[in-house]
DNA sequence: CGATTTATTGAAGAAACTCAACTCGAGTGG
DNA sequence: CCACTCGAGTTGAGTTTCTTCAATAAATCG
């Protein structure tokens, strides 16, 4: 069991930390708690007073449509902070659910607000996340106004999967990820048919398998081919294992 | 002509400034740029070392996606900083065009990061801005996803017609947009004619006239209906001016 | 005024949707 | 251990929305 604050791995995943900043996190109070899957954690209209590191489990943003339709606006992995934006904006503006069973990290908005008066690389950082998280959510715009639907949904599967992988939670091309169809359909703004359809249709041409809550990329340049994808907009940190491709063409 | 300082009057119109902060404010050296009509400001896969507020003008943000098409992905009007993200995201990852002529002033991001840490109020409110930002790329995502074509594009006159308000551009429910038909169609990821077809019922309905780059609402309740429109995702600042609603029902 | 956008129209076709039924697999409880 | 249930995935068929192509009208600009 370790007991490391939740929010050190976050950093140092892409930062060296000096010993102030490593003790000004320790000193952060958060409080854990869990979320079982399919709860909502935050609701469009609420203020929240504190925000949260997701620790473990997947979880999803999302906005109600007009037809009682549900839009996935993104998909949060570990180590995101989903509800950083309620710090400094009030009022919430869309839902967020947990998907899986969650385990959260919440700290107060007042002591996080004074952490960032304090820290001010580790205040910078945390801005990037969010700006991060805004040049997704643009991705994801021209991912469904633009591509058809074996593009729009290959193109969300490199993204979870390069994602996955910058946790080191993939290997050998394949990762847990604990969605539905239903999911992926609420995700690309297609319908569950569809989804079904556009899936086998990956899985025909190999690309791709996924079924029982993991996904497998069999030929990760096809894949991206497909998907038209540029990882660029993820601005991940860069690879520091040294473990080539993400899938092996024709793996 | 006026000479105060560009950013003044965008945090002025949501905050009262001290003294401090408002010589803080004067004391940011900016350079002023104007930039013609339909050129890029910034490309994809630019690094600026600065930021830039827009002045005067109309702009836009945009991708290019597989098959050469162009999503819009924001519409920039005066007041805004469409590329302050740059200041802690180093890698532009999309484009950014004026559509019609602009100026703009810019700040150097060395000169942007002092005055963020020396300014903290003002810094969180830069901030603010940002996540704003993404909350319109997440409206968005749900207008191209879930919406359909009628509805998409109401729900795009309805946005830029509360923004346009919010500057004091809107006057009995008209304001000057110098958008094409073709413009509006990348932005809601309709088709040309598609588009056309939209406006021409958006007319049928009485809602709206749209043309030579005017946008009057004849009838606000009816395309905030036909929209499924609510405006909480902008954010805007509480309406000073008692002018009850933006265009009164059939004006 | 001629040239060049911008807007509009018609018609055929593609992509994706809805509805409804059916299969499959993983529990659960008798 | 088997029958049952329930969620997830799959299939077929008809329909809608939107696209593409191509041509025409109207507005704008030098």
């Amino acid at each position: 069991m370790n007991t490391s604050h939740p929010l050190l791995a976050k950093f140092e995943r892409s930062l060296t930390l000096t010993g102030a900043e490593r003790d000004a996190i320790n000193v952060l109070p958060v409080r854990l708690e869990v979320v079982k899957a399919d709860q909502a954690i935050l609701r469009e209209g609420d203020r929240p007073k504190r925000s949260f590191l997701l620790v473990e489990g997947l979880a999803c943003n999302s906005k109600v449509g007009p037809n009682g339709k549900r839009q996935i606006l993104a998909f949060h992995l570990p180590e995101d902070m989903p509800d950083l934006a309620s710090l400094y904006l009030d009022l919430r503006d869309s839902d967020t659910w947990a998907m899986t069973n969650c385990t959260l990290a919440f700290v107060s908005h007042r002591d996080l607000d004074r952490f960032c008066d304090e820290q001010r690389r580790l205040s910078k950082f945390l801005w990037r996340d969010t700006l991060i998280n805004a040049s997704v959510h643009r991705e994801w715009t021209v991912n469904v106004g633009l591509r058809e639907g074996l593009a729009r949904m290959a193109h969300l599967f490199c993204e979870l999967m390069l994602r996955m992988r910058a946790l080191g939670r993939a290997k050998d091309g394949t990762c847990d990820l604990a969605l539905t169809q239903a999911d992926l359909a609420e995700a690309t703004g297609l319908s569950q048919v569809h989804t079904n359809r556009v899936i086998q249709e990956l899985r025909r041409l190999e690309l791709i398998s996924f079924a029982r809550g993991q996904l497998t990329v069999h030929d990760w340049d096809g894949l991206v081919e497909t998907a038209d994808f540029r990882a660029d907009y993820l601005h991940l940190p860069p690879v520091d294992r040294p473990e080539s491709a993400p899938g092996a063409r024709r793996a």
